[in-house]
DNA sequence: AAATAAATTGCAAGCGCTTTAATCATGGCA
DNA sequence: TGCCATGATTAAAGCGCTTGCAATTTATTT
C-alpha cells in the first residue's frame, strides 16, 4: 500500500482532478455523494493528511483560533484557566478548528504578541478572557476587524463586539440580600486592585444593593490587593479581620481570595460561619473540599467556554452578522460558609 | 504611511526584489549589511508581518514546536505542567519558534492526534513528556523520522532518540539511605499503577538499595493506585497507614501523593515526622507551604524545559546529528517531614 | 429525439513566501 | 585596458492547496 502525500497523488490514484478531490474532502455538495465517499475511503487507505500550511495559504484560513495564555501569577496552574481551555478546545475541535495557545511571558508584551498573532495569519480569530475596563486588546481587534469574542465586558454596556459574561452585579446583590436577611449589618468586601471588569461589576452590585437599603446600621469595609501579590493579599485579609468592629460577613470577588480569608480567619480562632460568613465567586473545585464548604456562585466556566467557541466560529464564518452578547446569571451554590449574624 | 501586506509590497517600496527582501529579513549574510538594515527599517515602518502560512509552505517549516497537553486528571491545573510549559515557551521563543499546545481531550486519541500533528506539517518537532515504558509515541515519531525530544525515557537505556531525565533511581536510593541511617526499618512506598517510566525507575532505585542492605529487619509495604482515581488513592494511603506494623517511613513517587499521605496521616493523629517520615519527589510549590514542610527532591522542571527546548531546536536544525541524552541528578530538598525513626 | 436544465467534474490561476541557479556590478591585478 | 574573482542582487520555479468559471456528462422535459 503506497502513501499519498499530496492532493495530486491522491487525485491521480483516483483518476480525478485535484479540484474534485479537494472539494470532496471538504464535503462540498457540488460533488456527488458517491464520489465523496470514494475519495474519503481512498484518503483513509492511503493515509493522506492535508498540508495545513498549503490549506491556510490557499484559503486564507489558518484553522486556528487563538487564546493568550497568561503565564504570570499561577499561570497554567489556575484551575479556572484549565477548565476554560479544555472546553474551548472541545468546542472548536468539533468544527475542525484547533486552539492555538499562545503563551504570554510578561504582561507588557501582550498587545504586540496579539497583533503579530493576527497579522501573521496564524489564527482566524481570538478568544479574549480576563477583560479589563476599556481593554486595549478589544480596541486593537476591533480596529483590525479581526473576529474575536470576549469572556467579559470592557464596561457595563459593551457594544461593538461579541461577548459573554456572567452577571456579577446581580450575583453580589443577591449575596448581600441573603446575608442581610440573615441579620448581618457589618459587611466586608475582599477584592483586587486592578482594572479587571468582573471585579468592578461585582463590587458595583454589592455597593448598589448596599446603598439601596439606606440602613444607617450598615457598614462596609473594603480591602483590596494587587493581583499577583501574596503579601498584599495577606495584608488586605488582616485588615479585614482586625479590630472589634470587624465585618461579620465578607464577600470575596474570587474563590481564591475567599479560601485564603477563610484559612486566615480560622487561624486566628474565628469560627465560620459562627463568627464570620464568607461568600465567594467562581465555584472552583477547592471550595467544595474545605471545611466548611465555601458558599459561592457558579461561574459556569465550562458552559461559557463551549458557548464562546461557538460564538467565535460563527463570527469567523460570517463576520458581518450583528454581534452577539450573552449575560449568564450565576447560580448561588449554598454550602456552609455563611449563616446567621452572630449575636452582639 | 501606507502598509505593506506582502513581501512584494515591501520589495516594491524599497526598489528591491522579493528574493532580496526575503533574505534580508532572514539575516542571510549574502545580503549586504546595509541593505539588511534598510529592509528591516522599512518593514518596521510599514508594519510588515510575514504570512506564516506562506513561509511554512515555501520553506517546509511551520515555525511551531508541538506539545501534547493532557486534559485528563488535573489538566492544566497541574503545577508541574504549568512551569514546564512556561519554560518551554521561553526556550523556543528566543529562536522565533512558537509552542503549539495541542490539547488531548481523551487519552485514547493521543496517538492519532500526534500523527496528524506531524503529518499535517503543523509542527516541526515535538516535545514529549510523561514517557511510559515502551511508549508508543516514541515509536511512532522514530518511525516517521520526526524530530522530537523526550522528557523521560522509555526504558533504563533509552537509545535511538534524544531525551532528558532526572535520575529517580539514585534519588530514591539516596532517600532510602538517609532514612535507614535515621533508624527506619519499616518502609512504605506510595506509587501509581501505570506504565509511567519515572515511577518505575524510582521504585527500582528504592528496591535495589533495599535489597543491597540484606538486612532481615527491613520490611517494605508497597501501595499503589491508578493515576486519576481519588478513591483508589485514598485506599492506597489507608492501606499504607493501617495496622500496628505500619511503615515508619514512606517514599512517595510524587509530591502530590506525599501531600495527601501527610494529610491523611495527620488526620488519623499521627505526628510527622515523629511517627512517620515522608519523602516525596518533584518539589512542587505546595510542598513548601504545608506543615511540616515536605522533604523532597527537586526535579528541576524549569531547567529541564529550557534544556529540552534547546535540544529540540538543535534536532530540527540538524536531524542527522547523533542523539543527545542528559541525566540530571535531582537535589534533595531537606525540610521537616522526615526524622529519626520512632522508638519501639 | 432534440432541446434544455441540472448535476458533476476539470482547468488554471494564484495564495505569499523561499530558494536554486543565474545575472549583474565592482574592484583588483596583470 | 581587459579579464577574472568576489560580492550583491534577481528571475523564476515551485511549496500543496482552494476556488471561480468553464466544460462535460447525465437527467428531464416537450
Amino acid at each position: 500500500m503506497d502513501k499519498a502525500n499530496s492532493l495530486s497523488d491522491l487525485a491521480r490514484h483516483l483518476g480525478l482532478s485535484p479540484a474534485t478531490v479537494s472539494r470532496a474532502l471538504a464535503q462540498h455538495d457540488a460533488i456527488a455523494l458517491k464520489t465523496r465517499e470514494r475519495v474519503a475511503k481512498a484518503a483513509r487507505d492511503l493515509g493522506y493528511v492535508p498540508n495545513r500550511a498549503a490549506q491556510a495559504l490557499a484559503s486564507g484560513r489558518s484553522g486556528f483560533a487563538g487564546f493568550l495564555l497568561p503565564m504570570r501569577g499561577r499561570g497554567l496552574a489556575d484551575p479556572f484557566l484549565g477548565e476554560f481551555v479544555s472546553n474551548l478546545t472541545e468546542g472548536f475541535a468539533a468544527k475542525g478548528v484547533e486552539l492555538l495557545l499562545s503563551a504570554v511571558p510578561r504582561e507588557g508584551s501582550e498587545l504586540r504578541q496579539l497583533e503579530s498573532l493576527v497579522t501573521s495569519g496564524r489564527v482566524d480569530g481570538i478568544v479574549l478572557s480576563r477583560i479589563e475596563q476599556d481593554d486595549p486588546r478589544v480596541a486593537l481587534l476591533r480596529a483590525r476587524g479581526t473576529p474575536f469574542v470576549a469572556h467579559g465586558r470592557t464596561g457595563p454596556e459593551g457594544t461593538g463586539y461579541s461577548w459573554l459574561d456572567t452577571d456579577g452585579r446581580v450575583a453580589f446583590a443577591e449575596a448581600f440580600e441573603l446575608l442581610y436577611a440573615l441579620g448581618h449589618r457589618r459587611f466586608g468586601l475582599l477584592s483586587i486592585d486592578d482594572r479587571l471588569m468582573f471585579r468592578i461589576l461585582r463590587e458595583e452590585g454589592l455597593h448598589r444593593a448596599f446603598a439601596a437599603k439606606g440602613d444607617p446600621a450598615l457598614s462596609l469595609r473594603h480591602a483590596s490587593c494587587a493581583r499577583y501579590d501574596p503579601e498584599g493579599r495577606a495584608r488586605a485579609i488582616a485588615q479585614l479581620l482586625s479590630g472589634p468592629e470587624r465585618p461579620t460577613a465578607v464577600l470575596a470577588v474570587a474563590d481564591g481570595l475567599a479560601l485564603e480569608l477563610m484559612a486566615a480567619a480560622q487561624a486566628q480562632g474565628l469560627s465560620i460561619p459562627g463568627d464570620l460568613s464568607i461568600i465567594g465567586f467562581d465555584n472552583i473545585p477547592a471550595g467544595a473540599h474545605v471545611t466548611p464548604g465555601l458558599t459561592t456562585f457558579d461561574a459556569c466556566i465550562a458552559d461559557s467556554a463551549t458557548e464562546l467557541a461557538a460564538m467565535l466560529l460563527a463570527r469567523i464564518a460570517a463576520p458581518d452578522q450583528p454581534h452577539i452578547t450573552r449575560l449568564l446569571t450565576p447560580q448561588l451554590v449554598l454550602r456552609q460558609s455563611h449563616g446567621p449574624a452572630p449575636q452582639a
